[in-house]
DNA sequence: TATCTAATTAGATGAACATTAAATTTTATT
DNA sequence: AATAAAATTTAATGTTCATCTAATTAGATA
């Protein structure tokens, strides 16, 4: 369930030291020992916070000889901010004022789907802001089969339809919760999808 | 300092009987019996978390006779995260994105106010969705002088020149914090105000 | 005033967690 | 093979915190 999810990632970020370690990282990688020495504490506690930190998938690790180099996944400090809001805006636009704007929201997305791909359906690049891109991998995902099981080589050929780089959008289908993924199987996320896009904005 | 704000913030997210209570309030404002009622804990559990809750400003609460009613606080929940995000890239807005959806945002809100409002510029009514409302609501406080102190009666008046219904309009003013109210006086909240409703999309 | 209901407080318990020192592991260097 | 450097693990300690029960407070009603 995507409840522990939310909870993890904000335990992640409920702790002063942690804090500090990610404001440290914003101006680019350390070690552990560098970051130990500037927030006065031990590697040992730093070893401690970089594995909740990566747990919740909001820095990355590189190695070189003996030292590991801690760096921001600023992809997912950015994003996993709203996956909270997703998770308790659930519920779908329940009035029924079915005015201009929504309207506009329609046609705005349409424009960005045409925007987008080309008159055969490929994918030309995924956009860079947050909410076409969010428009774009909807349109995607919303031809796949509600409540199928598929294996990572079916979503890599049915990605591969719109573009070639099917890491890429594979990994974003599950960054932004369109699908899950459970042992290797892939499945999609349940939930309303237009209420996505539409209820963060 | 900021880190503790950003903290208590996310220490109040990063609990499961936490989320679940603000997802049970997005459907509507519940007292604290029915939510120790439907998630299995004591009433005594909840005055807990809502106290947790109320401090991070996630939450509202409104007595009528015996009972508290406690709603949710949107405006402090979807604006909240992007403190996060502030306080760990202290920098602004790099990327030159300036692509369609900016421009039909600024049309939308220009719809919006040319929808709800009439031509001699009173309030026809407010909208129920809360992107729009808050448009509203901007555009009426924009109207008020930033740093001046106004008595209730002053503000009714000033409300009163858009609608009669000032004690609705009065209290959403409040409750998304455009305004604050210190012992009896009124005065807007310094906050950039274009930035409320833009960074909730 | 007495009574009812909802909420809060106080104190207790157990689990989770931040931190450290000391021991161990990993990887590279000599 | 021996040593050095960085990171991790382990075990211990003290703190924070979620939850409960029982007692108390606050507000409304009869």
């Amino acid at each position: 369930m995507q409840l522990d999810k939310v909870v993890q990632y904000h335990k992640a970020l409920a702790d002063p030291t942690r804090i500090k370690i990610l404001i440290l990282l914003a101006d680019g990688e350390l070690n552990g020992q560098v970051l130990a020495e500037k927030l006065s504490v031990t590697p040992a506690t730093i070893t401690h916070h970089a594995s909740k930190l990566r747990e919740a998938s909001l820095i990355n690790e590189r190695r070189d000889k003996n030292t590991i180099y801690f760096s921001l996944n600023d992809y997912f400090i950015k994003n996993s901010a709203s996956a909270t809001e997703a998770l308790i805006y659930r519920r779908t636009n329940t009035k029924g004022e079915t005015e201009m704007l929504d309207e506009q929201q329609l046609k705005a997305r349409d424009a960005v789907i045409r925007n987008f791909f080309t008159e055969d359906g490929r994918l030309k690049h995924l956009p860079g802001q947050l909410k076409k891109k969010l428009m774009v991998l909807e349109h995607m995902v919303s031809k796949l089969d509600k409540g199928k099981k598929y294996t990572e080589p079916e979503i890599n050929a049915f990605i591969k339809t719109f573009h070639e780089d099917f890491a890429t959008i594979r990994r974003e289908f599950i960054m932004h919760q369109f699908m899950f993924r459970e042992n290797e199987i892939y499945e999609l996320n349940p939930a309303e999808m237009w209420a996505r896009w539409e209820n963060l904005s």
